[in-house]
DNA sequence: CGTAACGTTGAATCTAATCAACCCTAGTGG
DNA sequence: CCACTAGGGTTGATTAGATTCAACGTTACG
């Protein structure tokens, strides 16, 4: 990528949201470019912090391994989002594991670059405030949503949540444009593949999701959704 | 409290790490003051976030309420800690409440001044995207904990996270120097009133723990503790 | 075309919620 | 000063939602 495409890329990135051109650009000379295949991951969970990274094409799911070696899908990552920044910053080892789930184009800074990048230009820290501070609220939802809710409704949270977050609208619904598993919905929602598995067949059943194996799941109808995860 | 005062205070807040002692004093003099007693809301979940906080003196409880009526206890909050922040810069309604559990003298800044501040120095800035991120960890270890621990690891943790953010150091253990009710506690590990009591009860007879209503819990044998929310 | 990863489905089990009743304790007001 | 009450806590019995265990089906892909 030339400077030009990168700060194409860069226009469109909340974390630089409101940079003239030519600060984009400054920005955009001191990245690094890495490339990221199917299946590879970007870094690993208790490896230092030395880069920070924006995610230009592709798709990541981030991972947390907990003590006793289960598995949780913090989150799935698209273009634009911001990844390590805050374990940069916070110059601790990186919490988590973003492995790529499709080929990924990533553009890097040093945790050095990036400190100095945000003084420079604040309005990269106000906007990185703002980016964490999103998840954090995400994060309080999810939390009271698996601290209060049934399973049912929780898998129903997830999908209108990713379907917000990076849903396409097509004929037929609303398609979440990247392949999901059973066991990723269940690590996300904090149950097991088995109640996962029940769940979305019914569902199918009654016309409210669909979607085969490895094709992109559907969500045919909305409403009946939202009613699920709202219902008292 | 007058500007050397106020100076002194912030001296302590993360937020303000690293700022020269002329820095702080152009920030305290910005401040306006705000007293709340014990019992009292410092703004309400959906309010309008006009202003953001600093908690100088005393202890809150930050209590998120679901769509379906129920509380979630968020995290507690002392003396340094920075609240609203987030909703501020993010131009959003406060998605939390926040209530006094002691008396409290708050440090506030308005819209407009906390995000002028933070492009004046920079590094409030980068500290606020740490203490966030600080946050965005901590709730990703609660989410983990929840999705995939039982109930009694989720207390153990609860409270020696508790212990390690607040705990005093006395004869006979860790005290968490607040009040803190068995109900409070089922809001933070998501179970119920009935469960946290029954596993207190049996922490106590083995004197693990101890604290009679109204006065503060003490971890007496905080190793038998992690015993418990590390085991397998 | 074989095989490994992923998914489905049924049955048994269990953790923790719910339901229910009762007990303390700290204040309050007569 | 003491009875009363409200708020919080304890404890037992019952129930249900979801996990676990188990076996088998399906699909993608080398």
């Amino acid at each position: 990528m030339d400077i030009p495409a990168r700060v194409t890329v860069l226009e469109r990135v909340p974390l630089f949201k409101g940079l003239r051109p030519d600060e984009l650009e400054a920005v955009a000379r001191e990245a690094h470019e890495r490339k990221l295949e199917k299946g590879e991951v970007l870094f690993r969970q208790g490896e230092d912090a030395a880069h920070s990274y924006v995610l230009g094409w592709g798709r990541l799911r981030l991972d947390q391994a907990t003590p006793d070696g289960q598995n949780v899908v913090l989150r799935f990552m698209g273009p634009g989002d911001m990844v390590g920044t805050v374990a940069v910053l916070r110059r601790i080892p990186f919490p988590a594991t973003p492995l790529a789930i499709e080929d990924c184009v990533i553009l890097a800074w040093s945790a050095g670059r990036t400190a100095e990048l945000m003084t420079r230009f604040p309005a990269i820290a106000l906007n990185a405030v703002a980016v964490v501070g999103g998840r954090v609220e995400e994060l309080q939802a999810r939390l009271s949503e698996i601290a209060t809710q049934r399973v049912e409704r929780r898998i129903a949270s997830t999908l209108l949540r990713m379907a917000r977050q990076s849903g396409r609208r097509i004929e037929g619904g609303v398609e979440i444009p990247f392949a999901i598993s059973r066991n990723d919905l269940a690590e996300m929602t904090a149950t097991t593949l088995h109640t996962v598995s029940r769940t979305l067949a019914a569902w199918e059943q009654e016309g409210i999701v669909s979607g085969k194996r490895g094709s992109y799941l559907t969500i045919a109808q909305p409403h009946r959704l939202v009613e699920i995860a709202e219902q008292a």
